[in-house]
DNA sequence: CACGCGTGGTC
DNA sequence: TGACCAAGCGT
């Protein structure tokens, strides 16, 4: 050790300057293989890195992987995309959250095949007027794809920068600092490479909790690593306590197992994708009386309250639903704005996961309950 | 600029 | 099990 971690320890200070050719060094040797990622040393595709950092944002390599392969295979090209009708690419979006990124996504590739030839642009302003790019996302395609030196800061850079400078100004507030120090590191050779191998560091190493600081290619600058207290940083404001909500969804099920499905409104909450009717969810302590969620059936029919109800957390609220039920005779018209939709034809809608869960429970209760029922 | 916006994994 | 986290953006 070669300073005590006292007060004097200021921040902004690190032990000696980050060298990129270490970060560099390192990422030759343990960067991950990514379906995304070009092979070392080829040239990236921006319709392919533009894709991956849209999929990625807020969202786990894991999570995005089979969504990435399965996106890629049924639209190869901006211009498939863009040709695209917005419920195949809602579709295709279905489970991996943040929907509006889905619309943002297919407005994009219009965008780029309306008034740029099918090519993204080239340039940080050209990339970031795009719909859904924001500062983050176009300086890693301007990086990655284009060569520009551009500081792509998302949560793996603030981490990782934070920690070697002891920035102890909380998140959000810190973030054009970080940025400004980010920016400085950046080398005018590789710096697609840098932008990688920043978020590999973030991801391998230098992560939330326990990080490895002891096998860090940036051990020598780091003053957290000085002051041993790498796991305190980034500093972050205080969050909010999350409500709850609750509310009712109706299954109607026909008898030969079709469902009915209408599109929820396209801004908003799960804007766009597609949902068992419902009524207005109350932030409350508790769950309404049936009688009272009942009064919200979006038509009448034979409801019946499936036990259990389905249970799910979104970023700002809990929300609990009762799920009711009501099996219906083959000849029985679907109501304005609400459509059947086949059993078979499930799997192919653009339902949410909370409202797979709600049309699954539904159907569970429906099938065990009555099955043939009309 | 604070907030709205999903989901699944981890401890 | 609740709290926190994961390659942010739009308003």
């Amino acid at each position: 050790m070669r300073k005590s971690g006292g007060p004097e320890l200021a921040a902004l200070r690190p032990q000696s300057r980050p060298e990129p050719a270490a970060l560099l060094g390192w990422y030759d040797a343990h960067r991950r293989t990514l379906p995304w990622r070009a092979a070392s040393g080829a040239q990236a595709d921006p319709y392919r890195v533009w894709l991956s950092e849209i999929m990625l944002q807020q969202t786990t390599v894991t999570a995005v992987q089979p969504y990435y392969a399965r996106f890629l295979a049924r639209f190869p090209d901006v211009n498939s995309l863009a040709s695209a009708p917005a419920e195949a690419v809602m579709q295709a979006w279905a489970g991996l959250g943040y929907y509006s990124r889905a619309r943002n996504l297919h407005a994009c590739a219009r965008t780029v095949v309306a008034e740029h030839g099918g090519r993204f642009p080239a340039t940080l302003e050209g990339l970031l007027a795009l719909p859904g790019v924001g500062p983050y996302t176009a300086a890693a395609v301007g990086a990655i794809a284009f060569d520009l030196p551009a500081a792509a800061v998302d949560g793996n850079v603030e981490r990782v920068i934070s920690r070697i400078y002891r920035v102890e100004e909380p998140l959000p507030g810190a973030k054009p600092r970080i940025r400004a120090l980010t920016q400085a590191l950046v080398p005018a050779r590789r710096p697609g490479d840098f932008a990688q191998a920043m978020m590999d560091l973030g991801a391998m190493i230098c992560t939330p909790r326990r990080p490895a600081c002891g096998v860090c290619p940036w051990m020598g600058p780091c003053a957290a690593r000085a002051a041993g207290d790498a796991e305190s940083f980034p500093r972050k404001a205080p969050k909010k306590a999350v409500p709850s909500r609750f509310g009712a969804a109706f299954v109607c099920v026909r008898a030969d197992g079709a469902v009915l499905l209408r599109t929820r409104p396209p801004e908003g909450l799960l804007g766009g994708m597609d949902e068992p009717p419902g009524g207005a969810w109350r932030e409350s302590d508790a769950m309404p009386a049936t009688v009272e969620l009942l009064q919200e059936a979006p038509f009448d029919a034979p409801w019946r309250l499936a036990p259990g109800g389905v249970r799910h957390v979104f970023t700002h609220f809990r929300l609990e639903l009762a799920v009711f039920v009501a099996i219906v005779a083959p000849d029985f018209a679907a109501p304005a704005g609400i459509r059947w939709v086949r059993r078979a034809d499930l799997a192919g809608s653009a339902l949410p996961n909370v409202m797979r869960k709600a049309v699954a429970h539904g159907l569970a209760f429906a099938g065990g309950a009555e099955p043939g029922a009309a």
